[in-house]
DNA sequence: GCATTTTTTTACGTATGCATTAATTAATCC
DNA sequence: GGATTAATTAATGCATACGTAAAAAAATGC
């Protein structure tokens, strides 16, 4: 056990708590719950459910109606294809700063973990620890960037994606191709290019979107 | 008059007053404010106040530390390139995206406007104006580029640089050079070419924000 | 005097209560 | 019976109260 007994105040809980459910689907997108029953869902008071709803809704997870409940925000294709593109443009950033940034071998051993687990993944058939690597590929990459406030977008944004990709996630072909991108930004920051860095990330997001968007309209989802 | 009388809550009143009062200094950068003080300030109980605070946290505007009170953060030059990149980003790709719109003359009226008003302030070195109509420019070409979340992110953005701008306004030298690098941008969306749009626009952010942190260095302005 | 312990103060986190007002249901009118 | 109005219900926004824990101050020991 670690001794770092963290005491979390009610609010924090609520906000991780409804994060979790949200994420689940138990509270699912396009819902509408009052305050007193996500109260007493949590076993609190309406107090602290009230600061986690304020914080969830500057993180683009809900929307507080009056009388109406906090309402369980779904996303448009037009909305995949917003935040798609937000984080096409500041991964793209971050791919480019890292390589800028003359890391060590040491230093990427996460990224390249990362890669390494993808590949096992794949040729296992394990969509969610492709998953999962797949996450820690881009936070990795993210955090090799150095800007904090790419940081803290990326996060939001990887955040409002991830109930679609959880979705879509069995349904489409096994990213085979999407390994070769990722060692290519990989590489690139290696050696110190930050052009090509940049260039290889954007093309994989790009993709990645289309990729998507395509799905969505094929499959007719209209809202996740 | 206008006939919409608007009923604001406390809380949002609280948000933008307490927003006010840092953008004009009179919660300075850095200070630290208790609750119960902002809510006999505001005249209110502590309760909009803190529902206030964790929306301007969210914003990134201010930090709430136990016990403290309400910290106003303040921007090192590392916060400060970390904002002008993102927004270097996600301008760039809205100008991008603008120009794929098809816009009429009529429908960029409103960036023609700022353009004007900008080489109008400019010629009258009146540079309250000319920021004003920078402000505006940059506005309206997010808004052109029709992308939700890249409009609340780059709202967010420039909140954070307003300060140092304010600062800094009168210190450098007028931006007449600036104004070209708009008509560029602007002709670019006209005529449907995003590629130089966005080359156009990304140029424009990267020089202002090497201008910018030149001058952080020179003066040795280490915390905004 | 200085360090340590005890006391006091204070600010916060959260529960609770209530006035307000939107939404819903019931009642009334034609 | 349908539409309008009145009555009821219910959810919110906010003030208030208070236990708790951190910080500050005072007291104690050496």
């Amino acid at each position: 056990m670690d001794g770092t007994a963290k005491v979390l105040s009610n609010t924090q809980r609520a906000v991780e708590e409804l994060r979790a459910l949200i994420f689940s689907g138990e509270l699912g997108a396009g819902t509408d719950h009052l305050e007193s029953e996500l109260a007493d869902l949590l076993g609190m008071s309406r107090t602290p459910i009230r600061e986690a709803a304020l914080i969830l809704e500057a993180q683009g997870l809900v929307e507080m109606r009056p009388r109406k409940g906090l309402r369980v925000l779904s996303l448009s294709p037009a909305d995949m294809r917003d935040v798609y593109e937000v984080l096409t443009e500041l991964e793209s950033l971050a791919a480019e700063n890292a390589a800028r940034c003359g890391y060590s071998e040491a230093d990427l051993a996460v990224l390249a973990q990362a890669i390494d687990d993808m590949d096992r993944a794949l040729a296992g058939e394990d969509m969610k620890s492709w998953a999962a690597a797949d996450d820690l590929f881009h936070a990795e990459l993210v955090r090799l960037g150095k800007n904090s406030r790419v940081e803290a977008i990326a996060k939001m944004m990887v955040d409002q994606v991830r109930r679609a990709r959880a979705l879509t996630l069995h349904m489409r072909p096994a990213p085979t191709k999407s390994n070769a991108d990722h060692r290519g930004v990989f590489e690139a920051i290696r050696v110190g290019d930050p052009v090509e860095a940049r260039r290889i990330h954007y093309a994989h997001r790009t993709h990645a979107k289309e990729m998507l968007l395509g799905f969505l309209e094929k499959f007719r989802l209209l809202h996740l």
